[in-house]
DNA sequence: TGTACATCAGTGAACGCGCGTTCACTGATGTAC
DNA sequence: TGTACATCAGTGAACGCGCGTTCACTGATGTAC
C-alpha cells in the first residue's frame, strides 16, 4: 500500500505526533519541523491546519485539559463523603501529572500557549471548576464562590499542585534520598493527608 | 574614559547581565550570545569563564539559591513561636518568588541547569534545609528527619510552592477575576492560613 | 455516466535568522631576572 | 628599576545547524453540468 498523497486527517496526526514527541523527547523538542517530521509529512504541511507552533500547542493543551478534567471526574462520585472526594481528587491530580508529565508541563508552565484562545480557556476553566466544586459538586458552580470559599479552594489546589510540581521536578525524591527514605511515591501518597 | 580591553570582572558581569536579561526578557531570552551582548562583550568571551550556557545558568541559579536562603532566614527569628515562624517563612517564600520570578523559574523549573554541580546542590540543599528545620530551627538538621516529619515538611513546602507557582502563572488572578474578587495579592496572603 | 474545472492538501527548494563553537589574532597583565 | 617574555582575557570572522516562513508546484478530491 503506497503512501497516499493526502494524509487523511493530518490535523489529528500532527497533534498525535506532537504528544508522542512531548512524551519521548520533552517539551524543548517541540518545533514545527520536528512535529511534521514525526508525523511523516513535509514541514510546510502544518500550515494548512495550524497558524503556527503556538496554535498547534494550544490545540494539544486544550485536549490535555479535557483529558485532565475527565481523569478528575472519573475518580469522583456524588455519593462519596466530601473528605473522600477530596482525597480521590488529589490522587487523580497527582496520577495525571505522573502519567503525562510533558502535557502537564505544557498545561501549567508554558509561555508557548495562546491563552486568548476561547477553546483553551474554556477547557482549562472546566477542568479547574471540578476542583472548586468539591463542596457543591453537582453543577452548583453557576454563580461566583464567596471569598472565603475561593481562598479555601485555591489553597487546596495549591497544595496538590505543589506536590505534583515538586514531585515531577525530582525534589521529593531528592529530599527522600537525603533523609534515607526509600519510597518517594509512598511519601507523596502520605502527603495527601495534609490536604487543607 | 575609553573602554578598557579587559573587563575587570567579566564573570560577575556576565552573571549580572544574565539576571537583568532574565528579569526583563524572560527565561527564553537567555542565550550565550544575548548575555554576552548585554554584558557589552564579544560573544566568544564567556568561554573564558563558563564552559557553556548551562554552566553560566547553573552559577546564576546557585547565587539565586543563596539569596533565597538569605531571604528566608531574614524573616525567621529563633524567639518566634513555631506558628509565627511558619507563617513568616511562607510569606518570605512568596515574597521572593514575586520579587524574582525569573530566577524562581530558573531555580525550580529549569531543565537548563547542571544538577551535578556541587555548588548548586549545596546551595539548593541549604535553602531547602531552612524549610525543613522549622520544628528544630537551630542547626539541629544534622541527622535525617524521621519519615513522619519529612512528610510534614514536604507537605508544607508543597503548599507554599504551589501557591507561588499558581500565583506566578496567573492562575490565582484568573480565578479571582472569575469569582469577582478584586485583590489576588490579598487572597494569596489569606491562603497562608491554610499552611499545613 | 462522464468530463471539466475549481479547490484543497501536501511537496520540496529556498531564504534569512540566531544560535553555539572554533580559530587565529591582539591587547593587557604579571613575573623572572 | 627596567626589560623580556609567558600567560591570560577578549576580538571578530567564519562555520554549520535547526528553526520558521515563503513560494511555485503537483497530486488528489469534489462539484457542476
Amino acid at each position: 500500500m503506497a503512501k497516499p498523497y493526502h494524509h487523511g486527517d493530518l490535523r489529528a496526526g500532527l497533534l498525535d505526533a506532537a504528544e508522542t514527541l512531548l512524551d519521548t523527547e520533552g517539551i524543548a523538542a517541540l518545533s514545527l519541523r520536528a512535529i511534521a517530521r514525526a508525523a511523516g509529512v513535509s514541514h510546510a504541511a502544518p500550515k494548512h491546519h495550524f497558524r503556527d507552533l503556538t496554535g498547534l500547542l494550544t490545540a494539544l493543551t486544550t485536549i490535555g485539559f479535557e483529558r485532565f478534567r475527565a481523569a478528575l471526574l472519573a475518580e469522583v462520585h456524588p455519593e462519596m463523603p466530601p473528605a473522600s472526594r477530596l482525597r480521590a481528587l488529589g490522587s487523580a491530580y497527582l496520577g495525571f501529572a505522573r502519567a503525562h508529565p510533558g502535557l502537564f508541563q505544557l498545561m501549567f508552565r508554558s509561555e508557548r500557549l495562546d491563552w486568548t484562545s476561547p477553546d483553551l480557556r474554556q477547557a482549562a476553566s472546566a477542568a479547574f471548576a471540578v476542583l472548586s466544586d468539591i463542596d457543591a459538586p453537582s453543577g452548583a458552580s453557576a454563580g461566583p464562590i464567596p471569598r472565603e470559599g475561593l481562598v479555601r479552594a485555591l489553597a487546596r489546589w495549591s497544595f496538590v499542585h505543589g506536590v505534583a510540581t515538586l514531585w515531577l521536578d525530582g525534589r521529593v525524591a531528592a529530599m527522600a534520598a537525603k533523609h534515607q527514605q526509600p519510597d518517594p511515591g509512598g511519601i507523596v501518597h502520605d502527603m495527601l493527608a495534609w490536604l487543607p
